[in-house]
DNA sequence: CGCTTTTGACCCGCGC
DNA sequence: GCGCGGGTCAAAAGCG
């Protein structure tokens, strides 16, 4: 309900990005032209074929969250359950990094993880896109991530006014209690791109939440509203599907007050 | 048997 | 224009 508007879907022409891999993608192509045996061509293929509707405007893509934890295991149990579909070891980090997808059908959430290079208990998550499906009921470990927070329907502003900075309702749970009880976490929300140069940062605030005194958590809110990723290859994807309905998921409304700040 | 992970290759954008 | 780095794909292997 509420969360509906929060999608970024600034522009007319943009939201349809988030379909890019929706289940149709891969599938999609796979019976659209593949005569070729072009193993290369092949992947491009597509896209090049639907060029023509390709919209001079690159579309928006959703801004980003990232989660800092401090945990033993790569991967946050939030819920929902993600396919690893690559991992490469990115300059500056000698951790490699992985990617992950959601599951689930016509979900194009996906999410980053990697280690911090300087501290190995911190893992840095990212998280791209908003869940437009539940979370999985058969999730058994999603416990009750569910922040118990004060619901106070906070999570409707949580699209603040900084317009593309979308809500948080990713759904994420961040169970930080994966490795029992020693959640630190950070949580940043940014729309990245704040072009480059050391100024960006500057956008980047750290709270020092102090209200659990055994379990210090700390948010870095980033916001600004560019687009983080501007690359064509994925918005030739137009099949308007409604796509990001739902709304904030109860976790989210502890977002928001990260979000709203102190 | 179905799903997930692994891994190498490819493509794209950006900086020099 | 070229090279680098990041991100994604897809075939194959592994696992429950």
């Amino acid at each position: 309900m509420y969360g509906q508007d929060s999608t970024p879907e600034l522009s007319p022409g943009a939201t349809n990005d988030d379909n890019i891999e929706g289940a149709g993608f891969v599938s999609n192509r796979t019976n659209d032209e593949i005569d070729d045996d072009d193993p290369f061509s092949k992947r491009r293929r597509m896209e090049l074929g639907n060029a023509d509707f390709i919209p001079v405007v690159k579309p928006i893509r959703e801004p980003r969250v990232v989660v800092q934890t401090l945990s033993e295991v790569d991967i946050l149990d939030d819920g929902y359950r993600w396919r690893k579909y690559g991992q490469k070891v990115v300059r500056g980090n000698p951790n490699p990094r992985s990617y992950y997808k959601c599951t689930n059908v016509g979900c194009p959430v996906r999410k980053h993880v990697e280690r911090a290079s300087h501290d190995l208990k911190a893992v840095i998550t990212t998280y791209e896109g908003k869940h437009n499906h539940d979370v999985p009921a058969a999730r058994s470990s999603s416990h009750d991530m569910v922040g118990p927070s004060a619901a106070s329907g906070s999570h409707t502003r949580i699209k603040l006014e900084e317009s593309d900075t979308i809500s948080l309702d990713l759904g994420m749970g961040l169970s930080s209690n994966r490795s029992n009880g020693q959640g630190k976490m950070l949580l940043s929300e940014y729309g990245d791109s704040q072009t480059h140069t050391s100024s960006s940062n500057s956008s980047f605030k750290f709270v020092n939440h102090t209200t659990n005194p055994s379990a210090p958590v700390y948010y870095g809110v980033l916001s600004n509203g560019s687009n983080p990723y501007g690359t064509s290859r994925e918005n030739s994807r137009s099949d308007g599907r409604p796509s990001l309905n739902h709304s904030s998921y109860p976790c989210s409304q502890n977002m928001g007050r990260i979000l709203m700040g102190p």
